[in-house]
DNA sequence: TTTTGTGCAAAGAGTTTGCAGGTTG
DNA sequence: CAACCTGCAAACTCTTTGCACAAAA
């Protein structure tokens, strides 16, 4: 998407053009994902000045006008990203916090499924999905059960 | 599960029998799933004293010892309830906030085909699916694509 | 120049923690 | 009586909001 097309994305939808504006999607775009707070971070790289809850507004703007999207990797805060990247689902590994992220099409079945037999449209890609990843899995059961886990 | 199970279930983990850990228990028992508020206030229902912050430490033992688990329904707190019920996965529609139960089988085709390519093992309750409802999904796309969620 | 956006400070939800005193085993 | 648990208050993370001033159209 060209600069243009952001500014009369923003427009057309009655939002004004700010220096904040872009330089908050900049940001977004930047990091690929990331936390309001680490969105604020990069901005303030460059802007010292800007709000943390200007960033809070400015992501729900962009988010509405369509240019990110958020997924909720847990129980902390949600990560941002530039909504024309390639869809995917994010596996979060309860025992060792790692992220893994599957293409969207791996879960197409379970889509289509729930489509089928309650109407009901998933987006796969706004919650992640928890487990045990492979590595952990396949390891000690009981001790890895036994970790804090507030997600 | 009987009295004495759970009894002797806190127990043979080192921890001690309270009248706090019976009363929260009972309260997520007959609340069947709730949020650490509500679950302190059924439980303040019958002893005003007990703190709000003896529920949390309550729900995280009550958890380690596979009594009680929690679902994540959205960016809010999390709904604990006990741990035998039947699994099912959440759907949370994100126009009408209306939250549908399917049962885990439903999604067993999705478990299985992470299982076999990432070796994935996923706990579908653990986290909600977000999306839109047949309702929702089928009426005004656009009117509410606009609403606010921050979820 | 009207409307919208921003910075700031305060407040709000949800949760955790240090500590002194009370309870369990 | 030793270890553990609870109540209380304070702190902490993440997010929202009211308001006066600044900037965009």
């Amino acid at each position: 998407m060209t600069a243009a097309d952001w500014q009369s994305e923003l427009r057309s939808r009655g939002y004004r053009l700010t220096p904040q504006r872009q330089l908050v999607l900049d940001a977004v775009r930047e990091l690929g994902h990331g936390t309001p707070d680490e969105i604020a971070g990069a901005v303030r790289a460059k802007a010292p000045s800007v709000n943390l809850s200007t960033v809070y507004r400015t992501l729900d703007v962009l988010q509405d006008v369509g240019l990110i999207t958020h997924t909720h990797l847990g129980h902390g805060a949600p990560t941002y990203h530039p909504a024309d990247e390639s869809d995917h689902v994010h596996l979060v590994c309860t025992a060792c916090d790692d992220i893994i992220a599957v293409p969207a099409e791996a879960v197409d079945q379970l889509v289509g499924s729930l489509r089928d037999l309650n109407g009901f449209e998933v987006d796969v890609t706004h919650m992640a999905m928890h487990g045990r990843c492979a590595g952990c899995a396949g390891s000690d059961e009981s001790a890895a059960t036994d970790e804090q886990e507030r997600q």
